[in-house]
DNA sequence: GCCTTGAAGTTACCG
DNA sequence: ACCGGTAACTTCAAGGCG
């Protein structure tokens, strides 16, 4: 009988020593199926050396053979950056054999090097048999018994899986969000000590439950979750921090009462694995923090942030407690209740954010061909490979390995110094994909580089400006045929957009999938240039900049010979006066000359800069405002700040009257000095980035965050420390910088820091072209110390 | 020993 | 654990001065 089946997971165990493929998915009549493929066997490939004929490297395997079970050694043709190659495919029993007999392999004299032996072994079949996760495929199989496995069916495989592309529906999933809360009176909970205590679950079936310790044991808590999560049997577990935090508590609270977690469809428990992330057999298992740290609009990526920001959940509308104070509300009986809502409404959160994030990861885990539970929290740089590889196999080409390189730096794209100043009618023109097109239209690609030392006719390469690289133009190179497929796939899902009704179900999952399209492609030169990618070529990424820094230099010139004003331009855009006429003309001489699309993007009724590159802010047609680059859209200055910016520009660009920007500057201050603004507006958040001991400055945020250990907090690297500067005895910044939630009162806080260092910088920034003198700006009530008078 | 100054360290941004 | 280019802040140490 054939089935067709949405793959949602895939793993493999050995059975009766042979390794067995596991397919767990839905099938198109909405059964949960897992489908077991046998046959397929691991293998790897082995280059001879070149001074080696293969019948001698073939003969120098033979003695191996029965050590490590080889089943075959093949002479196979392929591809090796696009030139012919001869090498030796070993295909041996079982998966675990690989790394010790490449091992083995490459101890041999007659061999140069190991080829893909390092591709996991389910992988290597979803490779070979061109199987996408999170898509339909059709399969020839027999039904089996169930055996054990929670699913509604099991089946054999006779076939090979056919990927239906045509099939973009999505079944209907079942999905469970969930969130713990622990009981932390010292502290960071620990899960040898604290219990968890309350367990929220929300799943798409409308189904809410707070599931709560008996007081201060947890035990049947967990057993309660455990069945629910059986029971209610999701196809996705969503939540946020999973991996960081819930799944690695539960387990090792499971530990500590010699409990088991055995909520897999196999009946294991959540086990960590590649990327970091907790792998639930024959479910996926997703972390949204994963996908909310791709939101840079979102400068603390906490649950409830992120939540508003998407539209989910407003904080004014939700329940809020400081992480610390979670304890509190649990032992106090009245405050228990509070505590509840507080648990309902973070799950809400995380059930919605899934609703918004989910169809985007479904696609993303489609294209690039990682399982949904990985392709969150794989790297850029992985899903990006994971994609080439999909597309090596294709095009018969082997995949190089993954090799320690030193950092080799090369010049990047060109910045041009603004005219600063207020300027009114500006268009920005945006080159659409420039460094894909670039790759494209010179052929740019490992496989295509023509060393130094080889001789060519100059008519058959193109070479790259002021670094001289040279490109064969034929024939096609990896890059070439990749970011080609990428980006016509993405016009042709466009094309049938517009077809469509916006509003619709089929919309939204093309929408997406075209994003995840443009994010790949996107991605792929900063890919090529990275140091650790398998793809890496150092003259790849350098000639791609290089022909991006002339063509922007020549666009700049033909503005110029149009009588077209240049204000300002960054890598691969320019802001010219939007003269209608002009502007047509120049979009299409670019085109012309340089085979690349340019839109006109955006229109700036009026638009200001400063001195300074990569910093600028514009109002917009509908009114909106743009800032770029300056204070009020970082993440490490004052709300304070940020808002008094803010203001400052609105006023500048709408009203165009800086004296009235002054005033609010001005009263703005008198508020701080007579304590009406909030604490939480002076809070400034930035990140660690490194152990605490490693850091060579006395920086103010690592003061804090050592603040932060000795009160009991546990602290990691990439977390956010927010911190208020107070009235300290000491010289530095440092020694007055205290995490905010040490502070109790407002009393504490050192105002002159937040008026000199932040709110006037971040207002003076603007106002000083207005001929605005800082002076200007302080409150009424300010009065000079003798000090600062004569000083 | 004190003060100035510029380099270095650090973070977060732009495209 | 995708790239290079950039601004801005604080700390720190060298250099100049007396």
């Amino acid at each position: 009988m054939k089935i067709k089946l949405w793959i949602l997971d895939v793993n493999y165990e050995v059975v009766g020593n042979e390794p067995e493929i596991r397919l767990w998915g839905i099938t198109s009549e909405g059964k949960r199926a897992v489908v077991k493929v046998r046959g397929f066997k691991p293998y790897f490939y082995a280059v001879p050396k070149a001074n080696v004929s293969i019948e001698k490297a073939i003969g120098s395997l033979k003695p191996l053979i029965s050590q490590y079970r080889i089943l075959s050694i093949d002479r196979v043709q392929r591809k090796y950056y696009g030139k012919p190659i001869e090498v030796i495919k070993i295909t041996c029993q079982l998966p675990p054999t690989v790394p010790q007999l490449r091992e083995a392999v490459l101890k041999l004299k007659t061999i140069e090097d190991v080829l893909e032996a390092d591709i996991r072994f389910y992988m290597r079949y979803l490779i070979d048999k061109d199987i996408y996760p999170c898509a339909w495929h059709e399969i020839e199989v027999e039904r089996e018994s169930i055996r054990g496995l929670s699913v509604d069916e099991v089946y054999r495989a006779i076939s090979d899986p056919k990927y239906l592309s045509e099939m973009t529906r999505i079944p209907d999933l079942k999905v469970l969000a969930f969130d713990i809360e622990c009981y932390n009176p010292r502290g960071t909970p620990k899960p040898q000590r604290d219990p968890v205590i309350i367990i929220s679950v929300k799943t798409d079936s409308g189904k809410e439950e707070i599931l709560t310790a008996d007081d201060h044991n947890d035990r049947n808590l967990i057993r309660s979750f455990i069945d629910l999560v059986n029971s209610y049997d999701p196809d996705i577990i969503i939540g946020y921090n999973n991996n960081g935090f819930d799944w690695p508590y539960l387990l090792n609270r499971c530990k500590a009462l010699h409990m088991k977690l055995n909520i897999s469809r196999a009946g294991g428990s959540p086990a960590q694995s590649v990327y970091g992330h907790f792998s639930i057999v024959g479910r996926a298992n997703v972390d949204l923090y994963d996908f909310a740290k791709d939101m840079p609009e979102v400068k603390v990526k906490t649950l409830e942030n992120v939540a508003e920001y998407l539209g989910v959940l407003k904080k004014s509308e939700r329940v809020l407690i400081e992480g610390s104070e979670l304890y509190k509300y649990w032992d106090n009986p009245e405050k228990r209740k509070t505590l509840y809502d507080y648990a309902r409404d973070d799950v809400k959160s995380i059930y919605g954010l899934g609703e918004k994030i989910l169809p985007f990861a479904i696609q993303l885990s489609s294209i690039v061909g990682l399982p949904l539970d990985q392709v969150g929290a794989a790297s850029v740089g992985f899903r990006v490979e994971w994609y080439l590889m999909k597309q090596a196999y294709k095009l018969g080409e082997l995949i190089p390995n993954r090799v320690e390189r030193p950092y080799t730096p090369y010049k990047g794209a060109i910045v041009l110094k603004p005219k600063p100043g207020l300027h009114e009618n500006i268009v920005v023109l945006d080159f659409s994909a420039m460094y894909p097109n670039i790759m494209i239209s010179k052929n740019i690609s490992p496989d295509t580089y023509v060393p130094p030392y080889e001789e060519v006719s100059p008519d058959e390469v193109y070479v790259a400006p002021e670094v001289g690289h040279r490109f064969r133009k034929k024939p096609p190179g990896f890059y070439k045929q990749v970011l080609g497929k990428l980006l016509q796939v993405r016009n042709e899902i466009r094309k049938i957009m517009k077809t469509l009704d916006p509003h619709s179900y089929e919309y939204r999952v093309l929408y997406e999938r075209q994003r995840a399209l443009k994010v790949i492609a996107n991605a792929t030169y900063g890919y090529c240039g990275w140091i650790g990618a398998r793809w890496y070529k150092r003259e790849v990424a350098e000639a791609t900049t290089a022909w991006g820094r002339e063509i922007i230099k020549k666009t700049i010139n033909m503005a110029k010979s149009l009588g077209l004003e240049v204000i300002y331009g960054d890598t691969d855009s320019i802001f010219v006066r939007y003269i209608e006429d002009k502007v047509k003309k120049l979009c299409e001489l670019i085109e012309k000359e340089f085979g690349l699309r340019v839109k006109p993007d955006k229109i700036y009724i009026k638009v200001f800069f400063t001195e300074a590159k990569k910093r600028y802010c514009g109002l917009l047609p509908d009114g909106r405002i743009d800032v770029v680059g300056l204070e009020a859209i970082r993440g490490d200055w004052s709300e304070l700040a940020k808002e008094v910016q803010e203001k400052v520009i609105e006023i500048v660009l709408k009203e165009g009257d800086p004296y009235k920007a002054v005033k609010y500057v001005s009263d703005t201050i008198s508020a701080l000095r007579n304590k009406k603004i909030p604490l939480s507006k002076l809070i400034i958040w930035k990140s660690v980035t490194k152990e605490l001991d490693k850091y060579e400055v006395k920086t103010a945020h690592v003061a804090a965050a050592r603040r932060l250990l000795e009160a009991g907090y546990r602290l990691e690297i990439g977390d956010k420390i927010g911190y208020v500067i107070v009235k300290r005895p000491g010289e530095k910044l440092a020694d007055k910088a205290m995490p905010y939630i040490l502070v109790k009162d407002i009393d504490e806080i050192d105002v002159d820091y937040y008026i000199k260092k932040q709110i006037i910088p971040a207002a003076m920034r603007i106002l000083e072209y207005f001929g605005i003198k800082e002076s200007q700006l302080e409150g009424a009530t300010y009065q000079k110390s003798l000090l600062e008078f004569f000083g």
